[in-house]
DNA sequence: CTTCCATATTAGGTACACCTAACTCTAGGT
DNA sequence: ACCTAGAGTTAGGTGTACCTAATATGGAAG
């Protein structure tokens, strides 16, 4: 079951990923979002087919059961990785990324509960994202984005959905991290600004960053 | 100067390691620490002379300066990611080795900088080898085994030259770590047993296990 | 109804890192 | 002097994971 290599953990972890906002995830967005060519993920999803990961149809591919349980094993080991990162290491939520991408592949079974238990069995990594637990349940909370709130609305943040440093960085500059109260003061019409209140300042943040940004 | 693959660091910081008691490393004894076949070996250090890691002449292989280099990074981070195993994540000492082995491929400048500041910059991995700092300095200390000792000498156990996991708990159950005080009572004549003395119990220990633990 | 575009696949090729089988070469033993 | 063991290389081949260029294919727009 186990003994996978670093890159079909990838595309599983990157499908897994893909599906919560388009079910079955085409190949061409699967291309994208692991930045490699059209053929080469054609290739390797017919691969993942045969070895019973992933079932492919016309409308794109889903994973089985097997695949999925991968998945959030790659996934719980990412977020295990940025929060032994930040927690024991100092690092800002903002450098986590890469260095998790490459460690997830590289730490066992064994290692994962160790990391796991030493930082007190987290619920979420930096980002706010829910952490599965080491039998692969994995707790949705039930959240909208910060772009859907109208004026005088408040929310909690709850999670972040974004890997650019340099946005993590900008979030983290107004204070926009999770469990941080929101208070939406004014929205622009025709998808302009929105005008937030956290911890005592206003910043006027575009739709695109709002969007992003996950409350409850 | 980065990017080498996994595979690259593997055999570098192989041959540094065997450069320590055979110097011009053969490609043979090479295969045999790698368990790997001796065409593929040869074919991998042609390789590695074409990008100037290493020199190879009739004698054996030798590293180069940039070669030797990136081995002592890789032994580096090797040992710090055995320290972050044991000191941090509770590992024993005979369940690190793997790990850090994978581990040391996966892991930045930052986060070996990171692991190196967090732990207090420690000198030496859990077996007792020294981390050599940043800058690819390694200080040697003056050891010789355990085996060469006489009846009634003395020594204090530096570090163990061993990875197999049964050999290393078998050590750590009769106290033969690194900081202990050894004291040999009795030699046997033709390579037999020693019997030590060990925190006030007495052992007797085979002469390729004696071997094995450095003394000063 | 055709044209065109996005999506997807096929075809053919590369780099990397491994393998076995077969060959060469050299140093020692008899 | 001759044979042989060990060390090393060459030759030929495999699996993985990527690439570009060319080729289908199924709608939406004209
Ligand atoms: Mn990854
Ligand atoms: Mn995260
Ligand atoms: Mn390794
Ligand atoms: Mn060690």
């Amino acid at each position: 079951m186990e003994a996978d290599t670093p890159r079909v953990e990838e595309y599983l972890e990157s499908i897994y990923k893909l599906q919560q906002d388009q079910y079955p995830v085409s190949t061409s967005r699967l291309a994208e979002h692991l930045k490699l060519s059209a053929p080469s993920v054609s290739e390797m999803v017919k691969k993942l087919a045969n070895r019973g990961l992933l079932s492919h149809t016309e409308k794109g591919v889903c994973l089985t059961e097997e695949g999925k349980s991968i998945a959030k094993k790659v996934i719980r080991r990412h977020r295990l990785s940025e929060r032994l990162l930040t927690d024991v290491l100092g690092y800002r939520w903002d450098e986590v990324h890469d260095e998790a991408c490459r460690l997830e592949h590289a730490i066992s079974s064994e290692m994962e509960e160790r990391i796991s238990e030493s930082l007190g069995n987290p619920r979420t990594c930096p980002h706010g994202h829910p952490i599965p637990d080491k039998d692969g349940v994995l707790v949705k909370e039930n959240v909208k984005s910060l772009s859907e709130l109208k004026a005088s609305d408040r929310g909690i943040i709850v999670s972040v959905f974004e890997e650019d440093p340099r946005m993590l960085k900008y979030m983290a500059s107004l204070g926009l991290i999770p469990d941080v109260c929101v208070r939406v003061e004014e929205v622009a019409p025709f998808g302009g600004p929105m005008i937030v209140c956290v911890s005592g300042s206003r910043y006027a943040l575009g739709r695109e960053v709002a969007s992003r940004i996950k409350v409850k």
